[in-house]
RNA sequence: GCUGCCGUAGCUCAGGGGUAGAGCACUCCCUUGGUAAGGGAGAGGUCGUGAGUUCAAAUCUCACCGGCAGCACCA
């Protein structure tokens, strides 16, 4: 005699245990249409799920947000019905629903073309149309395992001997397809509707070992309904336009060529907006009681053997002979040269913490297909700074750097970031009482700070724990840019001391630190948020002078003459175009001014300011113009 | 690194066993025109590199290099 409450708080009772799909009817056909999946005491179920006991119920339709990720979820299911109709031969593994779509991984000898992925949409529409319905069963575990052994599915077979023996594990079944999964899924194929399209194919570990089986992954992506689809496909197709490899090109900020892989040439206006991020946060750390240091590109592999770097992370390290025969690395990272010039002279407990920074260029060998653009790089610049101190002090050096962190995250107009917790990685080096005593600090230390965090177990560096700040680019994809690492490990490695209190040696605590990460990354993840349309204050051109006839250069030498006075970037333009011309190439390059002059501003003294993206002219007395410009072009921070 | 796809002019791309094409960009000439493309002419490529097959290779085959997507990696 079940009573079922609903989200409303009303009650229904009913004289025999009910499912979902039948309290749905009760309501309304158009909720029992409209039902996707249900909620059951917080449970999420399928719409048949027998209720016998009280319980509060939530039916999920098909246009709730929550429904999409079943959606999905069913889609993966009919990918790979659809494979295995149209290729007997193929084995299916796992298909789970992803942030952005589903994929599903098979294995197969031949590899599908884009050609199959076009059949095999067409035939996942017609199982759609087909209305097979979906039916959950429950087996158990061995008659799981001796089924897959009958099927001769060895993927399948390993996924279900890694569930505990005698366990009940649920299957679903739709038409002739069955396979292994938890669930819950929509009452039918029908109900998916056809709001889904299959994207690519690629290469995908099994169980993401890369020592094991290359499947082949057929990725997809589907909606509520068609305008959803539509909107993320267009979205996509914006992404591509503000991908930072293309606006590198069309703005001449940067190129990578064959002879130097995984290294950017940086042409003027790129390294415009390089430097002009490299003095900002110079001026920053500056302010925030950091020294600025230079460490040596070349160091002998010994102090690589001491840190524990060589041991790790050789294979991904350059090297160089010298003539004496010893093996000097490219510097990886810079935190044993860091620690060497910390431990000139003796240091007192009065010295901390003492906060060592540098623009460290840093070298590494990362794998071919790892290489991304200039976000992801062999030759890269790291803002880096490492904070020698006491135990005592982490908390607050944490605080203070979290604020200096979130400050300038701000001011390049990132407020989202997702902070993860890494704590010790399966191969590290230090005790375990040391871990124990880092992780705590750093623990404490995100609790005093307010952070919110997720914890990513066994991610945590050889040396400590860390946090990872995380940023979103405009693709989508997620970026680790800012890092704050608690290291007890290399101070002793590299036997960095100080005298405490009592007049004892003691091992100071190493706080591992960036914010932008690499340079590099940041400047990509810049132009893809502003879609190349940088603030004022970054813009490798922040001014053109432009003139509408060869009468009015001699005033627009003089508007630029005044532009540059106030410390403005500035370009002529004096050529024998039309304005309109010179308007729409300055737009192109998206230059945020433009400094208009023809004979009337000549004779009033006068320019016309247009703002890149607006259409109307604001016509200003030259010095009201300049000043406007000169103080909406300060960097954040106030500049020097 | 792995799986798949791709590599023709600065860019976007067409072509395809008989020694190369378009649009835009570029150069020059004409045009001095008030806010997103004035007109004309011209220049530009050993078709990623190397080998093989062939009378003949940019085109077919193989290897290598590079790029793209995803996976794996990321001190």
């Amino acid at each position: 005699m079940p009573a079922i409450t609903l989200p409303d708080g009303s009650v229904r009772s009913y004289d025999a245990p009910v499912t979902p799909a039948a309290v749905a009817a009760d309501i309304g056909p158009g909720l029992a249409k409209a039902a996707f999946v249900a909620e059951v005491d917080g449970a999420l179920v399928d719409l048949n799920h027998e209720i016998s006991q009280d319980a509060a119920l939530g039916l999920i339709t098909r246009n709730d947000p929550r429904a999409l990720e079943h959606i999905r979820h069913d889609c993966a299911h009919v990918l790979a019905e659809a494979v295995l109709e149209l290729y007997p031969e193929a084995q299916v593994t796992i298909g789970p629903s992803i942030e952005t779509g589903f994929y599903y991984d098979f294995y197969r000898e031949q590899p599908f073309t884009p050609d199959d992925l076009e059949k095999i949409e067409a035939r996942m529409h017609e199982i759609v149309d087909r209305d097979e319905e979906i039916t959950r069963e429950e087996w158990t575990r061995d008659q799981a395992v001796a089924h897959y052994k009958a099927t001769n599915e060895p993927f399948k077979v390993e996924l279900t001997e890694a569930i505990p023996a005698g366990e009940t594990i649920s299957f679903y079944r739709q038409g002739g397809f069955l396979d292994l999964c938890r669930g819950p899924h929509g009452p039918s194929t029908k109900t998916i509707g056809h709001a889904f399209k299959l994207m690519r194919v690629a290469g995908a570990y099994w169980r993401g070992d890369s020592n094991r089986e290359v499947l082949q992954r057929i990725y997809g992506t589907a909606f509520g309904d068609e305008k959803a689809l539509k909107a993320h496909l267009t979205m996509l197709e914006e992404a591509e336009k503000r991908d930072h490899r293309r606006l590198g090109r069309e703005l001449d900020l940067f190129h990578i060529q064959e002879e130097a892989v995984g290294s950017v040439f940086w042409h003027p206006h790129g390294w415009t907006l390089y430097r002009e991020i490299e003095q900002y946060i110079r001026r920053r750390l500056d302010a925030g009681g950091y020294q600025e240091i230079k460490t040596p590109q070349l160091i002998d592999r010994s102090l690589w053997e001491a840190s524990g770097h060589w041991e790790k992370f050789r294979e991904h390290m350059f090297t160089a002979d010298s003539e004496d025969d010893r093996v000097l690395a490219l510097k990886p990272m810079n935190c044993p040269g860091h620690v060497q010039v910390y431990k000139q002279g003796v240091k007192s407990y009065r010295d901390l913490p003492l906060r060592l920074a540098e623009f460290g260029s840093c070298h590494r060998n990362e794998p071919s297909g790892a290489l991304h653009g200039i976000m992801r790089v062999r030759g890269f610049t790291q803002d880096d700074a490492h904070i020698f101190c006491t135990e005592d002090q982490i908390t607050e050096e944490s605080i203070w750097f979290c604020d200096l962190l979130k400050s300038i995250y701000a001011d390049f107009g990132f407020e989202d970031i997702r902070i993860k917790f890494s704590d010790r990685p399966e191969v590290r080096a230090g005790e375990d009482a040391v871990w124990d005593r880092a992780e705590a600090a750093l623990d404490e230390a995100c609790k005093a700070a307010g952070l919110d965090t997720s914890l990513n177990p066994g991610e945590g560096a050889f040396y400590g724990p860390k946090l990872e700040f995380v940023l979103r680019d405009a693709i989508g994809r997620d970026w680790q840019c800012g890092t704050l690492q608690v290291d007890f490990v290399l101070p002793d490695r590299l036997d960095a001391t100080y005298v405490a209190e009592s007049g004892e040696r003691k091992r100071p605590v190493m706080l591992h630190r960036a914010i932008l990460g690499s340079m590099e990354r940041w400047i990509g993840i810049l132009i893809e948020q502003y879609a190349g349309r940088f603030p004022l204050w970054l813009a490798p051109v922040q001014v053109v002078v432009a003139t509408i006839t060869n009468d009015a250069d001699g005033y627009a030498r003089e508007v630029a003459a005044a532009c540059k006075a106030a410390g403005l970037r500035v370009a002529l333009d004096l050529r024998n175009e039309k304005i309109n011309y010179k308007v729409r190439e300055h737009s192109e390059a998206k230059v945020p001014a433009l400094l208009v002059v023809g004979a009337r501003e000549a004779d009033g003294r006068n320019v016309a300011l247009r703002r890149l993206g607006g259409k109307a002219q604001e016509i200003l007395a030259l010095d009201d113009a300049v000043h406007r410009l000169k103080t909406e072009a300060l960097p954040p921070d106030g500049g020097a």
